[in-house]
RNA sequence: GGCCCCGUCGUCUAGUGGUCCAGGACGUCAGGUUCUCAUCCUGAAGAUCAGGGGUUCGACUCCCCUCGGGGUCACCA
């Protein structure tokens, strides 16, 4: 059996989004699994159409999610270079093979004929085909036009991993281009070339490739090349479920989520249960989870609208798994500024209050400032309470006074003293915890929300907690 | 328009002829955890399985048609 090797294969034409990486996740998947290779190329085959600094930005993006490729452009491997334009002398080769095979022939017709004739075609409400017009003596080729594949037209019927048998008539094969004027091969023919070179064993890739495919199956032919398995992912749609999500309709950039405080094992673990999951009722996975239990046979075939809601649940939880130690790592980029003053131990303590409340990382500036900092007075929060709008100011001073005495005479400043006292401040001041509690919490934080006020206030320590307390009056 | 693919709760999905008047999760709503937010727990609403024909003793599951959605028909990948 051979080695299992997948690869990724994007073009440098920008950043890379949630539909790319999922294919180069499955891909990964499949080749780790197999503890096979899995590669990455770069298809750069566009000189137009290419995008400055994307290729590091693709890199880095899978170096975000952890996927590791094994033989790439930066890191090079056996079948190296992995970039198409360091690799024109090769498709240059095969192209020989076809012409001598008399397989492959120049395109005679000018860009503006060719488009006459697919005028025509659509006008005739037929889909365009350039076998129809396929000269009969082609000039020998000399590089300055098109080459294009001789096909042979036939039915095909194939096997797709994911989406199962597939088949066409022979109207959807035609000669297309296999090396365009400018001396780049098409995709079309250079990833044939290069997937054959590079021995990969399954090539997994969006649907838009589907109605081509036959063609491909007949170039395979012409080459006398085996050809991989094929898989065919389905697209990921909108968030309106309308069209294929693209850069223009809100897809976002991987290294944005990772940015907003994602977690990457949970945009993995979302990414691969859009349209795949195991059978059983398990509804988030590990990565290496994901690599023990992947498979292409359980992925499903229709499409899937990427719901950022079900993502932020995933990214909860998997901070809520994550030990305190390897949490308190991956925030550190996301501490407001206040709490970079802050001792070490003091920011871990306060991590581990947040960590429950925590969607994204991002959120704990917001959670957590008022450990750090003199919180800004917000009279709002009492004024707008439900319990407490309906005080007096007088009682209020009466209960933040009562509160700064009662917790003044401890002397041991703990979660369970600081309990008691509050408890008997209930008893003494005749208040509902509602009230009391609300009043304390937000005079000591001016925060719409904190922790459990026992653990909020031991960790603010006494000293800070009257201080909040005294400004009262 | 031709060709190809797809169609189960709002969303992601389980389901491969009977155990499904369809299960789980997200989201929503209600309640509980001496206060807020979150977590956690409990519960509720939510799908005539796109529609219509077949086949069958029996169809979400098989076949056909219709409708809807997507993809493709580039010297882009």
């Amino acid at each position: 059996m051979n080695t299992v090797r997948t690869r990724f294969a994007p073009s440098p034409t920008g950043f890379l989004h949630v539909g790319g990486i999922r294919t180069a996740l499955f891909a990964y998947l499949v080749a780790r699994q197999a503890n096979g290779k899995f590669v990455l190329r770069l298809e750069d085959t566009d000189k137009n159409r290419e995008v400055e600094g994307s290729a590091e930005h693709l890199i880095a993006s899978l170096k975000a999610l952890g996927l590791q490729y094994d033989e790439g452009p930066d890191i090079g491997g056996p079948y190296a270079p992995y970039k198409q334009s360091d690799r024109l002398d090769i498709y240059q080769k095969w192209a020989q093979r076809l012409i001598d095979a008399g397989r492959a022939y120049a395109d005679p017709y000018t860009p503006a004929e060719v488009q006459k004739f697919r005028e025509e075609a659509t006008a005739a409400k037929k889909a365009f085909l350039y076998r129809d017009h396929r000269p009969e003596n082609p000039p020998a080729w000399d590089g300055t036009t098109p080459l294009r594949f001789k096909c042979e037209p036939k039915a095909y019927a194939w096997h797709d991993e994911v989406m199962g048998d597939l088949s066409t008539g022979p109207e959807v094969i035609d000669d297309f281009i296999l090396m365009k004027s400018d001396g780049y091969p098409t995709y079309n023919f250079a990833h044939i070339v290069d997937d054959a070179e590079m021995e990969i064993t399954h090539v997994i890739r969006g649907q838009e490739f589907i109605s081509s495919t036959p063609n491909y199956l007949n170039l395979y032919e012409a080459l006398g090349l085996e050809r991989p398995l094929l898989a065919t992912m389905p697209p990921i749609m909108n968030e309106q479920g309308n069209k294929k999500l693209g850069k223009r309709d809100g897809a976002k950039d991987v290294l944005d989520y990772v940015r907003d405080g994602y977690l990457p094992e949970a945009l993995v673990s979302f990414i691969a249960t859009l349209g795949w999951n195991d059978g059983t009722t398990q509804e988030v996975f590990t990565p290496s989870e994901l690599i023990a239990k992947f498979s292409l046979d359980r992925v499903g075939r229709s499409g899937a609208r990427f719901d950022e809601k079900r993502l932020l649940w995933v990214n909860g939880h998997f901070i809520r798994e994550l030990p305190l130690d390897e949490l308190a790592k991956r925030v550190e980029f996301f501490w407001p500024d206040s709490a970079k003053k802050a001792e070490e131990a003091y920011r871990h303590r306060v991590l581990e209050l947040a960590q429950e409340r925590l969607k994204t990382l991002r959120d704990l500036p917001a959670l957590t400032s008022y450990f750090f900092e003199e919180p800004t007075r917000n009279d709002s929060l009492v004024s707008e309470n439900k319990q407490l709008k309906k005080l007096e100011e007088t009682e209020i001073t009466r209960l933040i006074t009562a509160a700064h005495e009662a917790l003044e005479r401890l002397n041991e400043w703990n979660q369970d003293t600081i309990q008691e006292a509050l408890n008997q401040l209930l008893e003494t001041t005749g208040q509902k915890p509602g009230t009391l509690f609300s009043l304390i919490r937000i005079y000591t934080t001016w925060s719409p929300f904190s922790p459990q006020l026992n653990g909020t206030l031991a960790l603010l320590g006494k000293e800070t907690t009257l201080k909040r307390l005294s400004v009262a009056q």
